[in-house]
RNA sequence: GGGCCGGUAGAUCAGGGGUAGAUCGCUUGCUUCGCAAGCAAGAGGGCUCGGGUUCAAAUCCCGACCGGUCCA
């Protein structure tokens, strides 16, 4: 990257100068002529805490209020954007938004939507987990914050800023509305790269405390390109986004100078949980050490923290006793309770659902740490009610605060946690062996059963009395066991350039078409136009044939590449050729019945069980479709019945379905992010399909003019598919109906065959179960007697019992295991088998029975022998032997 | 999406190719004015389901289903 990538005039109109850093070499930008520092806490640390560079404190709502006022005034005119929700229902690459960005990949940042404003101003909510481990410890880090930015999209023909103004903007925001003093901020060169794009950056700085990072964006990778960075190659894109990012939590600590950000952000909280709990506090100029010395150890070590502490309490005076890290590690519970239950909040107000899977695994790891937390600083009251309480200081931005849901799912949650907890002690106890505990099986406990260390090392302690001692690297030995995971490309085929008209959305109930032949490859042809709807939504392909040179050519597969439609055919035809297409319209019409009866199913089951439904998965076909949905409880016998009822009522209530093409920002302000339930398309339109009254959502699928021609809908069956989500598999129109009648079928066959009526047939198959089952027991225990009989009643030649009977399979292997219990050489003459049970002896025996007997060997292993003889044998035979024999 | 555990009496679990076990709980009896407790006896099993291997499967193998859990 260039050197001179910020000779910008800003910089130069104000005296600034370029200096090195001595401690990490970076280049940075600065009034203060003496300063050898970049800014960054690892070259300086902080130097704000107790000494503001702000002229007030502020709250975060003023602060937020300050940003976006500045921007949005009249000078300059940035549109203001209400936030994003945090859960990116519009792409499906990342779980959770993690910066302002996000909102506006991929469509706005390839250039295919136009930014919803041009430049925009906005506080987007965004969750990071990843130092979910240093949340509480370090002063600074926490799980959630709000990122302010002001960005500008610049195309070829459309400037709107870049660097220059970016910058100014910025110097402008902290020196004339926060009245920082100009010669505390720096500006640091970093280059910065993610995904797939790069550019230039600066980060800001104020007394040690970055406060925001401003990216100018416009490279992207390209195999092609000449610019290459850290190994990857990069072209320039015509696309030019500013995309900044001042962390809101940031400037409000900055503010109000506090020990760390967590007093500035959330005070109220955390005195809140400080009157009703264990918890202390410990005294302030030790939290801001701590808040210092972890800026200046990057990456972080708990041990150099604690090294550097004892250090400054050692030279100032303080007790280091087991008080003050009690009382320690009670102030990060608090903390990180305070940091916790907001982002549990943001994804709330998304109506994320706690699961083993995806984003619901991240809430459950949360909220199972706020129920530890609460445990060990014995807070007085629940999850529920902090989470209330943390509402009311975060109205603001938690758009949502749906309390039945929430009760809901807390309590679900408590349930499972509890029920881990109980069983802790005695799994931990199954692996402790001689006192120990093997570090395998600490990981199995933690990967299997989900119990963290210090429950492992609390019962182990309780089981032993002794400590357990747990190794560094745990983290690492946990993440080693999994395996890097392999990329799958998916191939993607080549076809030409070419537009297929689609024919299926101006006229639903076209059935019939003449086209054009203008590609043609093997046994594939791309047409102008075409009334085959190609695979796409959870919507099969259409079905039909071509009629070329009077021939008929059937369609067996179609499907969409970029523009054009592909027909997959049954033989060849040319290109130029003019045909007539049909498709098979009674296969197409049962599948528009289950693409609106989808819709509509949606809708009502949202009305049902709550606005945290939303579609996870869909796929339509001709005898049944299946909708998979986000909700937390298996559906019940109960349920459908209900949820057909509502279906049958819209459905007589006849509502109207509705197709129209939305401009991408449009739609979005108009019907939500709701639109993405079924996919995300990449183009400047949405296609949104609406049921009056029920449902809207984004769809390229084909639909009825109204429900009335749904006719009914069946849930097939209702099943989890995995924690959270449901599947519904339902059938819809004639389809429903078929369902039913082979229902009918079948019952009508068991009445017939059972002779009780349809009202009797449960009692009845279950009675015929339960008493087939009672005898069989009657009839095992009849046998086991007449076994008992066999072998209490058993000659006996030379110390062997022998056994001359005449019984079936089972009952010979009755015997057989009966025989096995007496510890004794035995054998049994079963008709023309000869079976010998113990191996005392077992070698001459098999001697003697074979120079007497024409024998052909079955078993023969370690417990015992078997063989076929020709002839009959006679209990008298075997008396000769055996009482010859030498054992 | 991937990995790893697990499914046996009402509950908690042990066992593990050869007749299904423990503890708690339950029922009854004894002891007691009554309760708790103790003693004694007893009831309670589709070893989740379906294939396979085997003379023999709860046990081993494969597959479903259900539950748990960790990671992306």
């Amino acid at each position: 990257m260039e050197n001179t990538a910020f000779d910008i005039d800003f910089f130069k109109d104000l005296n600034f100068t370029r200096k090195q850093c001595i401690i990490c070499k970076s280049y940075f930008w600065t009034l203060d002529k003496n300063k050898n520092t970049c800014g960054d806490p690892a070259c300086e640390s902080y130097s704000f805490i107790g000494n503001s560079p702000v002229y007030k404190k502020y709250t975060i709502d003023e602060m937020r209020d300050e940003f976006i006022n500045f921007f949005k005034n009249d000078e300059l005119k940035h549109k203001f954007l209400e936030p994003y929700p945090v859960v990116p229902r519009w792409r499906n690459d990342v779980l959770l938004v993690n910066a302002s960005i996000y909102d506006f990949q991929p469509q706005v940042t390839s250039g295919r939507v136009p930014p919803p404003g041009n430049p925009i101003v906005m506080s987007q909510p965004s969750i990071r987990m990843l130092d979910l481990d240093l949340v509480g410890k370090t002063g600074r880090h926490s799980t959630s914050f709000e990122m302010l930015c002001h960005d500008s999209f610049n195309y070829e023909n459309k400037y709107i800023y870049w660097k220059n103004e970016t910058i100014k903007y910025s110097f402008r925001f902290l020196t004339e509305k926060l009245k920082i003093n100009p010669y505390l901020i720096t500006y640091k060169e970093k280059p910065w790269f993610g995904g797939g794009n790069a550019g230039n950056a600066v980060e800001v700085f104020v007394r040690g405390l970055e406060v925001a990072t401003l990216v100018f964006m416009d490279l992207k990778e390209d195999d092609n390109g000449s610019i290459v960075i850290e190994n990857t190659k990069y072209s320039r894109m015509p696309l030019k986004i500013v995309d900044t990012g001042y962390g809101l939590e940031r400037l409000v600590w900055l503010s109000n100078a506090t020990p760390t950000i967590y007093e500035s952000i959330f005070n109220n909280t955390i005195n809140f949980i400080l009157n009703n709990s264990e918890a202390k506090k410990i005294d302030d100029q030790l939290l801001q050490k701590i808040s210092e010395y972890a800026a200046l150890i990057d990456p972080y070590s708990e041990d150099k923290l604690m090294g550097k502490l004892k250090e400054f309490m050692d030279e100032n005076n303080y007790s280091i006793s087991n008080d003050f890290f009690n009382s320690l590690k009670s102030i990060r519970d608090v903390y990180s309770l305070a940091d916790h239950t907001k982002t549990l909040l943001l994804m709330f107000s998304d109506y994320v659902i706690p699961s083993n899977v995806k984003v619901g695994y991240l809430a459950r790891t949360l909220i199972r740490r706020c129920f530890k937390f609460i445990d060990e600083i014995k807070f007085k009251y629940d999850l529920n009610y902090l989470l209330e309480y943390q509402y009311k200081t975060l109205n603001q931005i938690i758009k949502n605060f749906d309390i039945n849901f929430i009760n809901n799912i807390i309590s679900i949650e408590k349930e499972k946690y509890d029920t881990i907890n109980k069983n802790a002690y005695n799994k931990v106890k199954k692996y402790i062996k001689n006192n120990e505990l093997k570090m395998d099986d600490i990981i199995k406990l933690y990967e299997s059963d989900g119990l963290n260390e210090d429950l492992i090392s609390d019962i182990y302690n309780d089981i032993t009395g002794k400590t357990l001692k747990m190794p560094d690297n745990f983290n690492e030995l946990l993440i080693a066991k999994h395996e890097k995971i392999i990329k799958k490309n998916k191939k993607e085929e080549d076809y030409p350039d070419i537009n297929t008209r689609p024919l299926y959305y101006d006229n639903t109930k076209i059935k019939e078409f003449t086209a054009i032949v203008l590609y043609s490859g093997d046994k594939k042809i791309i047409v102008n136009q075409t009334a085959f709807y190609p695979e796409g939504g959870g919507q099969p392909c259409d079905l039909g044939y071509f009629i070329y040179n009077g021939k008929k050519v059937n369609v067996s597969n179609v499907q969409k590449y970029n523009n054009a439609i592909v027909h997959f055919l049954d033989s060849d035809i040319p290109v130029n050729a003019r045909i007539k297409g049909f498709i098979d319209y009674t296969r197409r019409y049962q599948l528009m019945v289950h693409h609106s009866a989808t819709h509509l199913l949606l809708g009502i089951l949202r009305k049902y069980f709550g606005e945290h439904v939303w579609q996870s998965g869909v796929k339509k076909d001709i005898n049944e479709s299946r909708l998979d949905i986000t909700h937390y409880n298996k559906i019940n016998l109960n349920d459908i019945k209900n949820i057909e009822d509502l279906c049958f009522k819209a459905i007589q209530e006849n509502k109207k379905i509705d197709v129209a093409s939305i401009k991408w920002n449009d739609a979005i302000k108009n019907y939500g992010f709701r639109l993405f339930e079924g996919g995300f398309p990449l183009s400047d339109r949405i296609r949104v399909v609406t049921v009056e009254d029920i449902d809207s959502e984004g769809c390229g699928g084909t639909h009825l003019d109204s429900t009335i021609h749904i006719g009914f809908i069946k849930i097939i069956k209702a099943e989890t598919l995995q924690e959270g989500i449901q599947r519904i598999i339902f059938s819809a129109g004639l389809a429903a109906l078929n369902y039913t009648q082979s229902l009918y079928n079948i019952i009508s066959k068991e009445e017939e065959f059972m002779k009780v009526d349809e009202s009797k047939l449960y009692d009845y198959s279950y009675n015929l179960l339960k008493n087939n089952i009672e005898i069989k027991k009657e009839l095992d225990k009849l046998l086991k007697e007449k076994i008992e009989y066999i072998i209490n009643n058993n000659a006996e030649y030379n110390d062997i019992n022998v056994y001359n009977t005449d019984l079936d399979e089972r009952e010979l292997n009755l015997l057989i295991q009966g025989l096995h219990k007496i510890n004794k050489t035995s054998l049994i003459i079963n008709n023309n088998e000869i079976i010998i049970i113990g191996i005392k002896g077992l070698k001459s025996i098999i001697n003697e029975l074979n120079k007497n007997l024409k024998l052909h060997e079955k078993i023969n292993n370690s417990k015992m022998y078997s063989a076929i003889s020709e002839t009959k044998i006679s209990e008298n035979l075997i008396k000769e032997i055996l009482v010859n024999v030498r054992i």
